[in-house]
This record gives structure tokens, C-alpha cells and sequence, in this order.
DNA sequence: TTATGTGCAAAACATTTGCAGGAGT
DNA sequence: ACTCCTGCAAATGTTTTGCACATAA
């Protein structure tokens, strides 16, 4: 990430986002935290919060408002989808080619200035579908 | 709505469910609880969270997990997607066409048993843009 | 040196839940 | 009557924030 002027490259920050690119799971604030806390165990989740939300601002990485409760934090910015599991809240990248187009129109029939869209797939993951079964035969 | 044989008539859903379908902004649970206060002035605000997240469950009104800090809720459970104003927060509908046929992608190409999929845009809406003229100019 | 960042703890928010009393069927 | 539901308040879970100290530049 390019770090402007005032933002200072901390131990922190490097650390915070090595992590996420480790990760294709798209963590959790907390589960970030948890990543972290094995190489800084001092560091406070507040600190956390605070680097996710600045990178997420300055583009280095995605933030990530899908279904559920928390947010999740995406190191791959190139814009793709998602698909979340309703039973166990996972989510994955669901590899659908992005359609620019229907930013376009969605211009034209909106009283919006378009910036983006996202979609997100509901379902149910493979984990979790056989572990229903196995619920089903016991 | 349809109420199963244990589920009752009471005048808090009827009138939670009545606020919901007047009006097309999606409200917070917050929103409908202020709505529904008016006419329903000792109504608690757990009862409203408990009844909109059973309608939900049957499908008689739409839980929307958007972008942002509350979930909102709409009346409309046709399918159809939404926009959201990352200025102001406020979520309309778009009237895009449904893709009934990228289900069927996903369901091809994912391990998971697909459910369906949400399509959320982000923009600035009207309101806030020309808020934002103003502000350059003075 | 000095503005920016951190750790810690408290606060703020959104949502859920336990329970005693109330109401629909 | 017998459940289910409600109001109230407390609890929970997530995210933000104030502040004194630390540290990158």
C-alpha cells in the first residue's frame, strides 16, 4: 500500500496487512486481531479497527458489508463477488465475471451518481450441507 | 401475511407489518419502532426486532443486509435490487431486471447449493451531491 | 521534535434475551 | 386454560473513541 505523507508505515500496519494476504478467508475484525496477536500479542483491537478502516479508505484493501454481523476485510481489491454460507457465515469468492456494463446502466435509469456495485450469492457451503445430512440419517 | 396455526394475531404485528408497507424507504428497526411508537406508544423495541425478524422468517417482508451499521427492512419481497447513498445512507430500490439466469453460474461453478443473490449498488444520491455542490462553492 | 499512532479501557450502538405479567385462540 | 406474546430492562456483541504514552519521520 502507498503510505501518503502523514500515515506512518508502524509495525502495526505491515503487520495487519501481511496477515490478511496470507488469507483468502476473508476475516473478521476480530479474527484479524487473533491472526495478529500471535506475532504482536500487545497490540490493542482498537488498533486493529482503526488500520483495517484506514486501509480500507485508502484502497489497499477491501471492507467488506456482506450479510451477517461483522464486517469482513479483503486483501484482493480487484473487484470480484461473494457467496456466504447462511449456516455457518463463511463467505468465498465466487468466481462470476465482474459485468461492468450494469453500472452503466444503472446511471441511466437512477437519479444516483454511480459508483459501484457488489453482489453477493447466498447458500448453503459443502461443510455444512453434509453436516445436515449426517443430522438428517442420525 | 400468512399466520401459522402457533403464530398469533396481535395488534403489534398488524400494525408493524401496516407501517412497513406504507412506506418504500426500507427502514431501520429504529425507524419502524418510531413509526409504529405513534400509534403504539407502550410498543418496546425488542417486540418490534422479535416481530420483524419472524416475518422475515416467512417470508412475509424482506430482511436487507446492506452496507452500513443496521439492517433494514422492506415490505416488497418481490425480488429486485437496491442502491445505497454512501453519503447520506439511505437505500432505494433500482429497477434493474432480475438475473434469474446467474443462480444457475454460480450453482455450476460453486461448491455451494445456491439460495440466490443481491445485487446492492452504491452511489450518491441526489439530495447529497447537490448538498455537496454547495458546500465547493461557498 | 512533533505530529501521528498505539494500548487500554470506557463508551456507543445495534440487537438479543430473561422474565413476569398480558392477551389471543 | 394454555400457550404464545409483550414490555421492560439487562445482557451481548461489534465497533468507536478519549487519553496518556510511544514512536516514525
Amino acid at each position: 500500500m502507498q503510505f501518503t505523507p502523514q500515515m506512518r508505515l508502524t509495525t502495526q500496519r505491515q503487520i495487519i496487512l501481511e496477515e490478511l494476504r496470507k488469507v483468502t478467508s476473508h476475516p473478521t475484525a476480530n479474527e484479524v486481531y487473533d491472526m495478529v496477536r500471535k506475532r504482536l500479542p500487545r497490540i490493542g483491537l482498537g488498533t486493529v479497527y482503526r488500520n483495517l478502516e484506514l486501509m480500507a479508505e485508502t484502497g489497499a484493501i477491501l471492507k467488506l458489508e456482506v450479510g451477517g454481523t461483522q464486517k469482513r476485510f479483503d486483501a484482493t481489491t480487484a473487484p470480484h463477488y461473494h457467496i456466504r454460507c447462511i449456516s455457518c457465515g463463511k463467505v468465498d469468492d465466487i468466481d462470476i465475471p465482474v459485468m461492468t456494463d450494469i453500472d452503466k446502466t444503472a446511471a441511466e435509469i437512477s437519479q444516483y451518481q454511480i459508483l459501484g456495485h457488489h453482489i453477493e450469492f447466498s447458500g448453503v457451503c459443502s461443510t455444512c450441507s453434509s453436516s445436515k445430512e449426517e443430522t438428517l440419517v442420525n
